[in-house]
DNA sequence: TAGCTAGAGTTTTTT
DNA sequence: ACTCTAGCTA
């Protein structure tokens, strides 16, 4: 253990070695707060604080593996092994499952993601016959959200005049009754949300004091990260579990706090100290992560917020270069930018892949960047947005897995009650839900009682929903028995799932086979880890917890050599030599939603802060002059935030203005015979999903518009049905580019072009059919006058 | 009931 | 630019 604490500083070491008591670590970015919280852990452990007592609240699961694996070097993986970690919402899961009874919910509980809810939200609205146009179900979701995440019951909510009355100034007096049905119809389908598992969870430490005084003798020592980004919601549950010991150690950093948007209160780290008694308090002021220009430009931004703690982030590393400031064109031009120096970064100082990372303000923005890196043959990865279990296909199919531990799980059972088509309506559905409702049952056991209650379903349709609750029901019978992923593989096939994905032999479909593979694979491996385990317990409903609570951050193996492309959010805790910050553009950056008040832009500040202070070595901001948004061109002005640095760490490189184009980087995607000029606005507008060249010719009719077009199909790829294509164009000279864009393949015609410029409209009609979705970008086109 | 189309809404960030 | 859905037709 000495050995261990020899390699912190003594700024590092008082708060390790400070065992009991209230205590508060105030970390600047990169000054060492994970070493501090893993030797602690350690250090507590060789103090003989046993394993089982302690707790450590993570911001993500990721964040827990990697401190468990490094206490386990230290201590020994037995004793490791015991810990209690993870994100606040995997280990009160856990908990809830263990006391689920206590709460009427029963312990195989689901769990809904955003979309469970938004569904369920959407189709509430819809039964109560209200104007969807008011009551927007995403607008009624975070709504809801943020009553349980400051714990607001829908009986506190009736309580509350205040609400009341602000819903009904925004025309939504039925929020109230909206929110009654929601909590309901969660609770009938034995599901939680995510902020019911705080919610839930407070519930069970308040209603029941035996329970409490259980937790509360369990985990003697608590130890919250990133304790800034905690909501009210977790705060209290913080609170209840350490007030019999008092052991609670929350570390973070005010200047970090980017979460307020998701109920996170900077006040719970403000004002820890008065919350507690004789709180002992820490700070770690040395960043070891950043040269001297990087620390320095971080500090001249926060320095700008008048809401934060005292601190002075200082770091005796190298002063390194200054960060470079560029400006493009267009977006398209910052992603070239940001490859092309990427790849000479590279090939200058011997870099891998995984030593720089794109950091953006939304998801939106990835794409420019991955179409440059994929041009020069950069191995890139996106981060978040839509992570692998929120496809379409995964869902379905883990739908079919949640409907088998838990029938009762509504939002399951209308995902796949008729997919693949089975001959069972829509109509048919809201009947069977009008029924559920009005005998307070589940739909599966309106379904499993068909023939014995009052419904208006002919027997046709009676016997299709027969025939599906003897498919589900089998699936429970072989889950008694078979592992998790024996039921997995024979769901996919018993339920025609790999039938309809192989279906049309689209691209499309063969991609969603494929994810489906790589679904089951990830099932094999989780039964053959728990195995491991040697866990009888190795069971479907935990992979399905472990699926619910996964991020995109969580599933990443670290096993490829790959450049890092992420919302800023998703960077915390995260650190990187390269770091290039792109679309530092007001209204983005600075996001034009957060221009409001001065907290909502501090917030934004701090979210700066926190991208700048990813950087190790080398960090560049990017924007673009003009930029596409929602589909169209427009004008950007440089971010605020570049202006707030301080002159003296910044180096303003020559722009790109004068980027010429480049035929080894944009040839092989358009032909010879287009004019540079067309060709380059292309580059901007046309994406391709796989390396692929088309080729065609230009001739235009009498009055140099196209009139007429034929679109021939490479030769592996098979033609399809029918044909109508309509497409707003951006002007004449890119009709061919954004018909690349839109079209599916197959040979057809122009047959109508209506109007010009941007409102530019054309029909094609195939030879043989037609165009499912205008999505293929493997065309070959020729335009023949 | 299934399949197709036109039109609306979307992009702020996530467990 | 892309996705989702209501509403239409067969």
């Amino acid at each position: 253990m000495e050995e261990y604490l020899s390699q912190l500083n003594d700024a590092q070491l008082a708060p390790t070695l400070q065992k009991d008591g209230p205590m508060i670590v105030i970390a600047g970015a990169g000054s060492g707060k994970t070493r501090v919280l893993t030797y602690r852990i350690a250090y507590l452990m060789s103090q003989g604080v046993d394993s089982f007592n302690i707790l450590a609240l993570t911001f993500t699961n990721k964040a827990a593996r990697e401190m468990k694996e490094r206490i386990a070097t230290i201590v020994g993986s037995s004793e490791a092994k015991n810990l209690w970690m993870g994100t606040f919402h995997s280990v009160f899961a856990k908990i809830l499952r263990v006391e689920a009874d206590r709460l009427g919910y029963p312990s195989n509980f689901t769990i809904y993601d955003t979309q469970d809810s938004d569904r369920l939200i959407a189709s509430i609205i819809k039964e109560m016959n209200l104007d969807k146009d008011l009551y927007k179900y995403k607008q009624i979701r975070s709504r809801i959200s943020s009553y349980k995440n400051s714990l607001i019951t829908v009986k506190a909510y009736y309580q509350n005049p205040e609400l009341i009355e602000a819903d009904a100034m925004a025309r939504r007096p039925k929020m109230g009754e909206i929110y009654k049905n929601y909590v309901d119809r969660c609770f009938k389908a034995g599901a939680m949300d995510f902020d019911d598992l705080l919610l839930k969870t407070n519930e069970l430490l308040t209603r029941f004091p035996d329970v409490l005084a259980k937790y509360q003798n369990k985990f003697r020592y608590i130890l919250v990260d990133e304790y800034q980004d905690t909501n009210h919601s977790q705060y209290l549950i913080v609170r209840a579990l350490s007030d019999k010991f008092q052991n609670i150690c929350v570390v973070g950093d005010d200047a970090q706090s980017i979460y307020a948007f998701r109920g996170a209160n900077i006040n719970n780290i403000l004002n820890f100290q008065k919350d507690y008694d004789n709180v002992k308090l820490f700070r770690l002021e040395q960043n070891y992560r950043s040269t001297k220009n990087i620390v320095n430009a971080a500090n001249s931004i926060i320095d700008k917020n008048q809401t934060k703690l005292d601190k002075v982030v200082w770091t005796s590393n190298d002063e390194g270069p200054k960060v470079k400031v560029n400006r493009s064109l267009t977006d398209g031009d910052e992603g070239r930018f940001v490859a092309s120096s990427i790849f000479e970064n590279k090939m200058q100082h011997q870099l891998k892949n995984s030593d720089f990372a794109v950091l953006y303000r939304t998801n939106a923005q990835s794409r420019a960047i991955e179409d440059a890196l994929r041009k020069r043959d950069i191995p890139y990865r996106i981060y978040g947005g839509l992570s692998f279990y929120q496809r379409k296909e995964i869902k379905d199919v883990l739908s079919y897995l949640r409907l088998v531990i838990n029938p009762a799980d509504e939002e399951a059972l209308k995902r796949i009650i008729n997919y693949p088509a089975r001959g069972i309506g829509q109509t048919t559905v809201d009947r069977l839900i009008v029924a559920a409702n009005g005998y307070n049952r589940s739909i599966f056991e309106v379904l499993q009682n068909i023939d014995k209650i009052d419904i208006n379903i002919n027997t046709g349709t009676k016997n299709k929903l027969k025939d599906f609750v003897t498919l589900i029901e089998s699936f429970q019978v072989m889950n008694q028995t078979a592992n998790a992923f024996e039921l997995a593989e024979h769901v996919t096939k018993a339920s025609g799932l790999i039938r309809e994905f192989n279906k049309d032999g689209t691209p499309e479909g063969v991609a969603r086979m494929e994810n489906m593979e790589e679904l089951l694979n990830g099932i094999k491996d989780f039964v053959e880890g728990q195995k491991e385990l040697a866990d009888a317990t190795a069971s479907l409903a935990e992979f399905l917890e472990d699926v619910a609570l996964a991020t995109d951050l969580d599933a990443d193996k670290g096993d490829s050599d790959h450049v890092a492309l992420m919302t800023i959010h998703l960077a915390k805790g995260l650190e990187f030599p390269y770091v290039y910050i792109v679309g530092l553009e007001e209204d983005l950056f600075p996001s034009a939603m957060s221009m409001n008040t001065r907290s909502e832009l501090e917030e934004e500040r701090r979210l700066f802060y926190v991208a700048l202070t990813r950087a190790e070595k080398q960090a560049y901001l990017t924007y673009a002059l003009t930029r596409y948004r929602w589909g169209k061109l427009i004008d950007a002005e440089p971010s605020r935030f570049i202006e707030e640095i301080d002159d003296a760490y910044l180096d303003i490189i020559t722009p790109i203005e004068e980027r010429r184009f480049n035929p080894m980087l944009d040839a092989d995607i358009f032909g010879d015979d287009i004019p540079e000029t067309t060709r380059r606005a292309n580059a901007n507008k046309i994406r391709f999903k796989k390396p692929v060249q088309p080729t065609f010719k230009k001739k235009t009719g009498s009055n140099n518009k196209p009139e007429k077009m034929v679109i021939s199909t490479p030769k592996n790829l098979k033609p399809v049905d029918k044909a109508t294509a309509s497409t707003n164009l951006f002007d004449t000279k890119l009709t061919v580019g954004n018909l690349v864009e839109h079209l599916r393949f197959g040979k057809g015609e122009v047959l109508k072009i209506e109007g010009t410029g941007s409102d530019t409209k054309a029909e094609i009609k195939f030879d043989k059919g037609g165009v499912k979705k205008l999505l293929l970008r493997f065309a070959k086109l020729e335009i023949i006058g």
